[in-house]
RNA sequence: GGCGAGUUGGCGGAGUGGUUACGCGCCGGAUUGCAAAUCCGUGUAUGGGGGUUCGAUUCCCCCACUCGCCUCCA
């Protein structure tokens, strides 16, 4: 069986992976909060994780994987969008749930197994946060529930912290009703505007980071394989989740996996730079998914990822020549795959050598390979995406096109060039690419083909 | 201020204690009336300084720089 290695950011190790159970292997990741449009951001964790996926469900079976991903959808990002807009929350979270999963299915990603949403776990956040007071981990104040970090020796473990260093670094929030700076909300008040529910503390709503802890436990057991997320996460969001579930007794993660961060031509993407854009506005300009997802794996996970024009620009020239290659090889998808695909893969998810393998399986002209390996990179689903397709002309265009290249096949044999050369470029202009081959003149239609320019050039020559 | 990651050729981007993958670009060549496409081929790199070693790009230390996080953020 492969041997999947895997940089835990808990030991800062690349280790060989060990399930709990073969038979079960579980994987948590922070989901996004549904208030907008994913950006390009939010897709890289989410391609990440599913290429992991693919991995565990190919080397375990893909029944023996289950993979949960949440939906953050009780935050002030939406109730302030709730405000602003007017529309009702439920309206707003559902929608963007539906954006976010069909904007994710363009990239290939696949959907987990279960996708829990944090409203419908209000119940266990509430025995959680229980079990933590009576523990003597947690403390009620003022409508409050807090954690009292002081009672975790460990934590920090992940983010390589100290307590000490943190409140040296001090740009926390300073809340009367903390006992220590560095207590974190596992429970707050609502007022009437705000969603809420009732607790023995009062109507109120979870804080952040509790919903992780209590959907894991209750979805993928108190200790689990693999918890994932963008390394933005590590502290504090990861850090309060170990916390909290240690504390209430829980194993929690064996494996703690980070992605970097993904930067717009060599700068943090933002707002205020003008580069911030959605994964939904570079599928509407025209950029395919499979193009995202490539340019995505084009960098390993734990580098930061720059996404540039340049890159594609490659990545579609580089996609186009594969699936015309791989168009050519009838070879079943029948879950074997290439020994070097799996084995870089399987190598802390090096995704640049499994591409840098591809390119070798390209040069060979083992399609057939190729055609496996970019199945289980989820580049490939089976059909050659119509993008990558040489679109076809109806019959009458197709006559015209034979009509001016058997014209110029004339001019060529009358040693006429500038008449040929005139017919190439009005057919090129017209958006028919052309090439010379041994027998046959190739003919394509490009994406700027316009059938009146083709008219014209046919009646004037 | 604290914590973390990183610094490889023109660009992107891996691996490796001992001939530095791979892609794009560039250059040269084949082919072509010219193009396009295709094919063949050449060249160019491990931030700086110490240390360990027969030998370091790879391991250790220091420095410089870059990026990220520490505040909602994937």
């Amino acid at each position: 069986m492969t041997t999947i290695k895997l940089h835990n950011t808990m030991t800062r190790r690349k280790e060989a992976f060990v399930p709990i159970d073969p038979q079960d292997v579980r994987m948590y990741v922070c989901g996004p909060t549904v208030y907008d449009r994913a950006h390009l951001g939010n897709a890289r964790p989410v391609i990440v994780f599913d290429v992991l996926y693919r991995l565990l469900r190919h080397v375990y079976g893909a029944n023996h994987v289950n993979y949960v991903r949440n939906f953050t959808d009780v935050d002030d990002k939406i109730n302030a969008k709730s405000a602003q807009t007017g529309r009702e929350i439920g309206d707003i979270t559902d929608e963007t749930v539906s954006w976010f999963l069909e904007d994710m299915a363009q990239v290939g990603a696949l959907e987990p197994n279960a996708m829990p949403r944090a409203t419908q776990y209000i119940v266990q956040m509430v025995a959680m946060i229980e079990d933590l007071i009576a523990r003597g981990h947690a403390y009620a104040a003022q409508g409050h529930v807090l954690f009292s970090v002081d009672s975790y020796a460990q934590y920090g473990a992940l983010s390589g912290r100290s307590v000490d260093d943190m409140i040296a670094g001090a740009r926390v929030e300073v809340a009367p009703y903390k006992r220590d700076p560095m207590d974190f909300v596992l429970w707050k008040p609502s007022d009437e505007a705000t969603p809420g529910w009732e607790s023995p503390w009062g109507r109120g709503r979870p804080g952040w980071h509790i919903e992780c802890s209590a959907m894991a436990a209750e979805l993928l057991g108190t200790q689990f394989d693999i918890h994932g997320g963008g390394n933005d996460l590590q502290f504090p969001h990861h850090e309060n989740e170990i916390a909290q579930s240690r504390c209430a007794g829980h194993g929690f993660a064996n494996v703690w996996l980070h992605n970097e961060m993904l930067q717009v031509e060599g700068k943090k993407m933002s707002k205020s730079l003008g580069n911030f854009f959605t994964v939904r506005d570079l599928l509407d300009q025209g950029v395919p998914g499979e193009v995202i997802r490539f340019v995505m794996l084009s960098t390993h996970y734990r580098k930061p990822m720059d996404w540039t024009e340049k890159k594609r620009v490659e990545a579609e020239q580089t996609l186009k020549k594969w699936f015309r290659q791989i168009g050519l090889s009838t070879a079943t998808l029948d879950g074997s795959v290439h020994r070097g695909t799996i084995e870089a893969i399987a190598d802390d998810l090096n995704t640049p050598e499994v591409i840098s393998n591809l390119h070798a399986l390209s040069n060979a002209g083992d399609f057939s390979q190729l055609r496996k390996s970019l199945y289980l990179l989820g580049l490939f689903d089976g059909q050659i995406p119509k993008w990558a397709r040489v679109e076809g002309f109806s019959d009458a265009e197709t006559g015209l096109i034979r009509d001016l290249l058997n014209r110029r096949e004339i001019a060529r044999g009358d040693r006429d060039f500038a008449k040929a050369d005139l017919l190439r470029d009005g057919l090129l202009d017209a958006g028919v690419g052309i090439k010379d081959t041994a027998t046959e003149p190739e003919f394509e239609r490009l994406s700027n083909f316009d059938i009146n320019k083709l008219d014209g050039l046919w009646g004037s020559s």
